[in-house]
DNA sequence: AGGTTACATTCAGGAAACAGTCAGATACTA
DNA sequence: TAGTATCTGACTGTTTCCTGAATGTAACCT
């Protein structure tokens, strides 16, 4: 199948190419735009399967859009960013058919994950909830990991971290770029965080697995070590 | 079979738009309009196989529209929506034939199960009113929950909430997705209420069951835990 | 090889977030 | 009016996150 068209809608330039950035590289068509006119102009002529937008624009809310789209007939499935702190009322109903939301400051492995949830949903897509990768498998649905069928609970910032490490086996991942896609993008703490969930995780995993999982690349960053995916 | 065909008319922007989207991923085939003439227009052209009706209507009110429709000759059974403090003899009669009527402000689960239930009783639809989930069964025409051959009393509320959980087994359901869900859309109050009711319902269900049914995933939601849908 | 340095691992601990439960206020129903 | 049902808010206990310090280990240089 095609690739799918994604459209961002945030007013933020950063933001708008955080995202541009990462949705491309996971392979998505993607489009950005600043405010909420150009938003529905540019939904009227792409099309787009999904849209992630923010719902504080300049011009008009995100809300607005939404009706503006939704009674011109576009069905494509939303998803929301809203800050934290917004206030209950505004984020009622956010997650009503195949729409979501996730609030600032995300993580980018987290939004792509989010992205592929729905697209996976709606879009019959033949993709598969389940990631595998050697002893371990990953079930994003039931948020269950196995090892050696053996059940392992984690923490969600583990469950992120071992998500980023499976879809990238037998990669070294330097502690920059799992900070990059594993933490909210506004984490500005020490990499040293990095060190300490890799910790855990080996504790977690080793204690079920048949062999280290987790390689040290000294000086580089980490590696799944994947045995042979068939 | 066909998606059935479903009408929506009624004059709130945001009503029209929340149950477009929410029929929609239901499967349904979802047309809606904003007043009485266009809600005639639209039944001559379209001959939907359900009609979703505000009886508050702008230019006429929802009788005319329905008497209008019944002595042309259509008989698409009718879901009437309805003021809560609307009088009861305003209701009267509503729910003769196929027709059945919900007030608003409604719960999203709510609206479209009884939108099934009608349709389960007018065309002759495959569907089932019985729901099953591992050891649980539900029965949406009687309203009876079994488990383990023991039936469970719920309150409405603890029902809607297990009907969600079911229709979305061993899939992790975020508190925001629950309240969008189950509670009614103008409902302001904070999602510590999913917690409650999650509590209510577990102590309800395992005092019956061989295992913990609803489990917690900390920082994402609840799961029903199904053993495995043959 | 040995000493030195930079990098890694692990642990302990405090703050904050999250979850479970309960009692009571309020509203609704019979 | 009694009996439910719903919701709120408080209280308690737990988990998670992050930091910083102590300990270990590999790489580098002479």
């Amino acid at each position: 199948m095609e690739n799918p068209r994604i459209l961002i809608v945030d007013d933020e330039p950063n933001i708008r190419d955080l995202l541009t950035t990462s949705l491309r590289f996971s392979g998505f068509n993607v489009q950005a735009v600043g405010n909420g006119a150009a938003a529905i102009s540019a939904v009227l002529a792409e099309e787009p399967d999904l849209i992630v937008l923010d719902v504080m624009l300049p011009d008009m809310n995100g809300f607005s859009v939404t009706k503006r789209l939704r009674s011109a007939g576009y069905t494509a499935p939303i998803l929301f960013l809203t800050a934290k702190d917004d206030t209950q009322d505004k984020i009622m109903g956010l997650t009503v058919g195949g729409d979501d939301y996730v609030t600032k400051p995300f993580s980018l492995d987290e939004i792509v994950a989010r992205i592929k949830a729905i697209l996976r949903r709606t879009m019959q897509a033949d993709e598969e909830a389940l990631i595998r990768a050697g002893e371990i498998s990953m079930d994003q649905d039931t948020h269950e990991v196995v090892v050696n069928d053996a059940v392992v609970e984690l923490s969600p910032t583990e469950f992120k971290l071992l998500r980023y490490l499976m879809l990238n086996p037998n990669r070294v991942l330097s502690k920059a770029q799992i900070l990059d896609h594993v933490w909210e993008y506004d984490f500005n703490g020490d990499a040293g965080i990095v060190e300490s969930y890799v910790s855990y995780l080996r504790r977690k995993l080793d204690a079920v697995s048949t062999e280290p999982l987790i390689a040290t690349k000294r000086g580089f960053g980490y590696m799944l070590k994947v045995a042979k995916a068939s």
